[in-house]
DNA sequence: CGACGCTTTGAGGAGATTCAAGACACGTGG
DNA sequence: CCACGTGTCTTGAATCTCCTCAAAGCGTCG
């Protein structure tokens, strides 16, 4: 699944197949030939590798091609904490905009290809391209209604956040043109739980009950949604 | 306390004594030039009043010159969860940018006094004055970098989250010239739960059980730090 | 001074964690 | 190709933290 979208020919912002996704969104069509000119492609980190540490200068945004990756901070005790799971066409690197040093690691789950767009074009863009601003900005606030979303999520239940994952993986994979109801989960129970802030043990157990319901079929790693409208309520109600 | 920084006179963005906290900060002085032009000041909402609502659409961004606010989103049973609380000095609305609509509403704690700076005039800002839209930008992905430390503390137990928020109350208060050590809380016990995800009466235990270890004094709303080195163990340890 | 809202305090219960042990899957080397 | 070992996943039982419900105390403001 996960190479699907990976390829080794001559892909450019312009033809590449995450433009309604990725930075390019926004841009018009001259806007994007100034971007494409800007953008180091091909980047390839292997699963486990990292694609930025925390606590390293912030070298520009990132946007993956394909695979994923998890994006993790850590409490006081050493102990990673995922942020944010990322997936192809998504947006990486805002944890360093503030201060210039990253204030998170970025780590592939899978091999992962990835675009960059470094700093010092960043700042060429926005003076050059008057549309650049507005898209970047609007995406570093949307991040801020993403992690609203978040909060409200850390309020419900261990059964709510685990029907609000798996609809929340469906749709971003829908939306890129994958099975919105098959697919493979490309993080652990571990990785899950951690993410959504319950036990893996609880993750285990929620999943199994859903397939019980005849909600879902979760073999390991590979997950079916069977009835999506319960699940829905289950997230809902 | 919340009547110290307003004030009736011609206060503008170059004599502000919030100059290091609002929109100017990262701007140089004929920057900050422009940008009093265009802001509309001495703005008045009073005790519960809302400064924006959800779904309305995005006007700008503000910036609080005096008072408090509390910024809250609403869960699928309309109940309210209060997302962040703001302070004098800090800036609001980002939560409209992304979509042009307010994911979120404000309201003031407390008689507040805010400056608007319109949508309009943040166009033609990013156009004129090129240090501004870096400012705009660092901003609103800093708010990135405390949502992950928000993520953090939703780990944490209601003890430790209770500490954590007495402490940051504390800094935000020190950084503009308030005592550090003593201050009015201008929201009720529910609504620090609210914010803290656990319930009023487990706040209240709490205040209560850091006051039987001579770590807090705490009187309805009047709180003073005795202790800090040990409310600093409570949230690190 | 009375009413209302906010805060405190107690008792019982629910949901999720932790600890422990067993099942399963995957990759490696023989 | 199978045996083995390691890491992941599942399942059960005991425990704990925090919530909910309830009632009383306190403060504040008309």
């Amino acid at each position: 699944m996960s190479n699907a979208l990976a390829t080794k020919s001559a892909i450019t912002c312009e033809n590449c197949n995450l433009d309604k996704l990725c930075i390019p969104k926004g841009l018009n069509r001259s806007e994007i030939g100034d971007l494409k000119l800007l953008v180091n492609r091909n980047n390839i980190r292997q699963k486990g590798e990292a694609i930025y540490h925390a606590g390293s200068p912030f070298r520009g945004i990132i946007a993956l091609r394909s695979g994923s990756a998890k994006l993790l901070s850590f409490d006081r005790n050493g102990n990673e904490i995922i942020v944010d799971f990322i997936l192809p066409g998504e947006l990486l690197g805002f944890d360093g905009v503030s201060s210039q040093i990253h204030n998170c690691t970025a780590i592939a789950l899978e091999t992962v290809n990835f675009c960059h767009l470094p700093t010092r074009q960043i700042e060429a863009l926005t003076l050059n391209t008057p549309g650049f601003y507005q898209v970047l900005l609007q995406r570093s606030c949307s991040q801020f209604d993403i992690q609203v979303q978040k909060i409200l999520l850390s309020r419900r239940s261990a059964e709510e956040r685990a029907a609000s994952f798996i609809l929340h993986i469906s749709d971003r994979l829908k939306i890129r043109g994958y099975s919105e109801l098959e697919f493979r989960l490309s993080m652990s129970r571990e990785e899950i739980g951690n993410h959504l802030g319950i036990a893996h043990e609880t993750v285990s157990r929620i999943f199994n009950y859903f397939q019980s319901l005849e909600i879902i079929e979760i073999k390991a790693k590979h997950l079916k949604i069977i009835d999506k409208k319960k699940l829905l309520s289950f997230y809902k109600d």
